[in-house]
RNA sequence: GGCGAGUUGGCGGAGUGGUUACGCAGCGGAUUGCAAAUCCGUGUACAGGAGUUCGAUUCUCCUACUCGCCUCCA
């Protein structure tokens, strides 16, 4: 099947031809991880598992490596390790920065995986990487694209004639816009830097230049060396990254004599409610939030993919909802078709569990996840347990179905509901059945409103009710009929 | 200031040089003691202006508005 990507470097979308159909190479961006993932983290987490997942249905499970790195030197995370020190917390600082840094990276892990993401192939520490990175710098200043000043090395923009094509500026331009950095030591205002020093309560290691740590930019450049080799498919990230971050990667690995990324994919940012997230606006939240007011991950999950990752996003309640409503119809379809566990593994093991061809065309068309969704509603239509096969398959794939044991994204899942309630629930019902006998409709209906008040939907369903927490469920209105 | 993205029906959101998705909400009907659920039916909307064209929401230009990046925030 042909997919489509749209490059960054080129500006169009163009039929994705990998170097080696055996082994499709990402690389992606990772965080800082100095703090809970906030939302806007979760976008290229979500917008590139798609496309792994993609990928790995196109080219077999086996035969895509991605990368993700963490960034784990930043003087976020030095900052939380030192007032941990003189909190009288216990270790080197280089102890209480790696135990910031570990800790961070379970919440992260432990977030995306709620939010449906697999691991990547390979998820490099920066820490890891400071020789390769040293031994990059080296051979950069010896090919005269770097230089040595005050115990920094910077990058020489100027030696790197196509400086700016990724991110379609240039060199001049941005320096008459005023707005970057003058250091004295700077050969250009534009130079950045590859190392620089620290001091005592800095993380640092020993270099040429001196004791000091790396800049931003080189990690991604020595990781990606190391691990995917002289050249790769695609690399991707936030579009906040294209300049100056990927353009810094691509000057440095270039200007080294390699190869880089053939396809450069760019997300658009989020916003919530219509504003960018920030926390002086006070719309600032973390995925750990969302899961503890009992959003399900999947629903997290489709929010995002109901917008093309190459537009900017708005997190709202309302899409929230919307959503949950979705995911909740065809769960409740699925559930009464059959789909349990066992039916999935039966129909995986009959060889009947098959994509719809024309659903994954339309996601291998740049990933656009909004015409998936709408193709999933056509195949919702189906009405017998075969026939929902490419429904089920479309939200296996899509990474909204983690378990066929549990298709239920309510926020308050039947197995959580106190005995009690249920106790009252039922009793109610039944009063309320036998009113239905008798045809009491008056009080029938009283009931059923009492119910109602408390957020549950009851339905007559066949001749007999039955009931289901609603959004708004409330059991506290049920508290006096104890 | 520089660079870039966008503006589609009540809402969300695809897509296309001509047959105008899809979902939600709404409306009408079936069904129901009444509801809920379900099913059937129902909406020519593409920011404004000019141009190219037999024909533009789709291409070009201009205007307005919104947003993002330029600050180790994805």
């Amino acid at each position: 099947m042909a997919i489509k990507l749209y490059n960054t470097k080129v500006r169009k979308r163009v039929e994705f031809s990998p170097i080696d159909e055996n082994n499709v190479q990402m690389y992606v961006c990772g965080p800082t991880v100095y703090d809970r993932a906030h939302l806007g983290n979760a976008r290229p987490v979500i917008v590139f598992d798609t496309l792994f997942r993609l990928l790995r249905y196109t080219y077999g499970a086996d035969h895509v490596t991605y990368v993700r790195n963490f960034t784990d030197v930043d003087d976020k995370i030095n900052a939380t390790a030192l007032a941990r020190q003189q909190a009288g917390a216990a270790g080197t600082l280089e102890d209480l920065i790696a135990e910031r840094s570990e800790e961070t990276i379970g919440w992260y892990l432990e977030d995306m995986a709620a939010l449906g993401a697999l691991e990547p192939t390979a998820m490099p520490r920066a820490t890891q990487y400071i020789a390769q990175m040293i031994a990059m710098i080296e051979d950069l200043i010896a090919k005269g694209h770097a230089y040595v000043a005050e115990g920094h090395a910077l990058f020489r923009v100027r030696s790197f004639t196509e400086y700016g094509a990724l991110s379609g500026r240039s060199v001049d331009d941005m320096i008459a816009g005023a707005r970057v950095e003058v250091a004295p030591y700077k050969e250009d205002p534009m130079d950045f830097v590859l190392w620089k020093p620290s001091s005592d309560d800095q993380p640092g290691w020993d270099s040429p230049w001196g004791h000091g740590r790396p800049g931003w930019h080189i990690e991604c450049s020595a990781m990606a060396l190391d691990l995917l080799g002289d050249a790769f498919d695609i690399h991707g990230g936030g579009n906040d990254l294209t300049f100056p971050h990927h353009e810094n990667e691509v000057a440095q690995s270039t200007c080294a004599g390699h190869g880089f990324a053939n396809v450069w994919m760019h997300n658009e940012m989020l916003q919530v409610e219509g504003k960018k997230m920030s926390k002086s606006l006070g719309n600032f939240f973390t995925v750990r939030d969302l899961l503890e007011q009992g959003v399900a991950g999947e629903v997290i999950r489709l929010v995002f993919l109901m917008t093309h990752y190459r537009k900017p996003m708005d997190w709202t309640d309302a899409k929230r909802a919307e959503a949950q409503k979705m995911l909740t119809d065809w769960f409740d379809i699925l559930r009464k078709h059959g789909y349990s566990p066992k039916t999935v593994a039966q129909l995986k093991a009959s060889g009947d569990w098959a994509a719809d061809i024309e659903l994954m065309g339309v996601l291998g068309n740049d990933l656009n996840t909004p015409g998936a969704l709408a193709r999933m509603h056509v195949l919702a239509k189906a009405r017998t347990t075969f026939g929902l096969v490419p429904l089920a398959h479309a939200l296996e794939t899509l990474g909204l179905v983690s378990d066929w044991a549990v298709l239920d994204v309510s926020a308050s899942p039947r197995d959580e509901i106190p005995d009690w309630v249920t106790v009252v629930i039922e009793q109610l019902i039944a009063r309320r059945g036998a009113a239905r006998a008798s045809k009491d409709w008056g009080e029938a209906d009283r009931l059923r409103d009492l119910l109602s008040a408390a957020g549950v939907q009851v339905s007559d369903v066949a001749g007999t009710a039955s009931w289901s927490p609603g959004q708004d469920f409330d059991p506290s209105v049920l508290e006096e009929l104890k």
